[in-house]
DNA sequence: CATGAATGAGGTTTCATTCAT
DNA sequence: AATGAATGAAACCTCATTCAT
């Protein structure tokens, strides 16, 4: 059993080296401006030998792209799992994400830049976009639990994932872009803020300025 | 003068009527995917015409995406203007940038598509990565009016103009990939519901449900 | 018929200036690299209109040659037939060709440039091949005299007349060159002493150094 | 390591073949005129195959062209170097380039029309005058010698030098021209006749008529 | 006569993919 | 399993020539 875990794991292992590769060279050249050549160049490979590991560039794109989105994606459930109240669930889906900015850049431009294509040719990427309403669905079902719990006013679920998506997607933009003003945990309350503001309950005032870590 | 008014026109209509083409195109396939002859024929040209009007394939995707997004941006900036009320303000923007998605969808394919790849090759789209930060610093003003008029409470300026765009870039979204459960009038309210909530001041119950055409 | 000569002028004066501006333009770029828009401009007309004077390029082009070949060939020959003596014939023949060089740059240029071509593609300059044979044989008949009167010793006339042709293109060349340490008169005189030397008669020293200018 | 030789002879030997192509379609097409797969179908291989050994077309003609030109080049020098007497010295210098239409006529063709493009654009040949101009000196320094030698008179090296290159390459495109009249051996001797009486001491009339095959 | 907008064939170069070693 | 030389389709762009005005 070692022995076949082993080899699994060798031949796993290239694999993602492979993808890593993979990553570093798409999140500095979109798609179609990357070459194999350099993917293969970066993993210390020749390029045929990629070729033995995934069947097309498409292929090596889309699981470059997935199996971290994957990762991102249990990584941000099990973390929202591990708290209990809906403010800290929102915290807690928003430091996964934006903590993902400074462990996996790579992926995350690849992602964002894959994202925006979505509108534009669909073949690429219906993974990814079902991937994401997953991860949406996932986030409305949290939302749905909070208004159960009375702990926010009876608002739309869905709509709230997605605002609360697009705001997440926002941030990390914004630390990508490396804008000088902005501070990652400042942006992180205040639009925990916002949302909880928006959507909680009108009599009770959200706790402002309490961050995790204050 | 007449003539050379016409002229003048007959040219233009036919650098228009290029860019249309370019739109259609570049909505349809990713701009590396995109051939300049799909262009040309789509505007009933050939090619060699096209470059009378355009140097290069970069010029004319870009001078596509560029002339919409300006038309877009001074269309949102006069109809705020032309209210009056930091919530009408906002509702007007959403709308705006709504409308596009009905009447210039090709062009909201091709922003958000290069949009997201501001984040992995910047030279083709420094011009708009300018545009789109002016267009969040006009908003960002407008909320530093509404906080000194006291209409809201005394936000971070930047940081609620980027959620207002990461929201309504959202909505366009979600309007673009077709979703059934969306509606549009209904998801505008939602958002600004949950923004006015969210920044207007807490004593203060907001108008929930009197949207402008209800 | 003065009104039928000045309708022939005008259009005259037109194809020359066009002439003109081609020798202009292909001294600077090559056949191929040179545009007929370039000529055109240079020729302050538009381009539909050269086509009126000239069916095509190459026609073009090669009237831009042949014209002022068969000018100079007729200067060189005329010049060449008012002195006489070998020698004073000689000096002429390269006199007038160096000549060319100040007055004629242009056309020279595009000479050379299309003479080494001769052995690469026939078809343009079958004309040009036929001009330079005529004007290598009237050399040859020249030296044919000079042997008749006793003037020179009785070598081959054409390949006399082909060293002669051999070392003049060599003078214009790095004349044209811009070779700091050419000066026209002493090379002329070195290759009529050369070549006087070469083909004279043993007995009778050449009369060294006398140049006309002297 | 025979291994290795083998490799790098394998690669040499497909370069020296593509550069072999080359010369064949470029001597029949000028530069502009000849097309790349012109060149591919030639080496019998595929467009794609040629770019792995050469960066650029100019790349490939530049190489075709120069690589002859260093071979003949050297080879006249090592024949000149052979003999002694600048009268053989010169005989080896005609000889070696006339030997080169025979084996190497597609090289030379390009050579005669890169040369007249000399004077018409730079760009191309910077590396082809630069060679040019070597030769030359060397010969210029051969007529040093020999004038120190007391073999000839006092006349100036370069203009002589040049007047040799000029008359040999007269020869060689005679040969290419393939006029009927030219008998090569016959020419030569010639040449060499008049360069001897021409810039030979006075009083000693050459052996004229006594050529080394004679 | 004059114009210049329109054409489209044709050229160079890139690069994902294959396959013999 | 690994290689990397070879392939050839496909893309962008130029420019000589035409023709309606």
């Amino acid at each position: 059993m070692l022995e076949h875990m082993t080899d699994q794991s060798v031949s796993e292992r290239k694999r993602t080296s492979i993808l890593e590769a993979a990553r570093s060279v798409f999140s500095r050249k979109a798609y179609a401006d990357a070459a194999v050549d350099d993917v293969a160049e970066q993993a210390h490979i020749a390029k045929g030998t990629l070729y033995l590991y995934f069947k097309s560039k498409e292929e090596l794109y889309l699981a470059a792209l997935v199996s971290d989105l994957r990762a991102m994606s249990a990584d941000a459930r099990s973390k929202m799992e591990e708290v209990s109240g809906f403010r800290e669930k929102l915290r807690a889906f928003f430091e996964v994400r934006l903590d993902y900015c400074r462990l996996h850049e790579n992926f995350l431009r690849i992602y964002l830049a894959e994202y925006g294509t979505m509108f534009v040719r669909a073949p690429l990427n219906r993974e990814l976009a079902q991937l994401v309403r997953e991860n949406i669905r996932y986030v409305a079902q949290v939302v749905e639990e909070a208004i159960a719990r009375g702990e926010i006013r009876r608002v739309s679920a869905p709509a709230t994932a997605a605002a609360i998506f697009d705001m997440s997607r926002g941030l990390i933009e914004r630390r990508l872009l490396g804008w000088k003003e902005f501070r990652a945990q400042d942006e992180i309350e205040f639009s925990i803020d916002l949302l909880w503001s928006g959507i909680g309950l009108r009599s009770k005032a959200p706790a402002r300025g309490r961050s995790r870590r204050g």
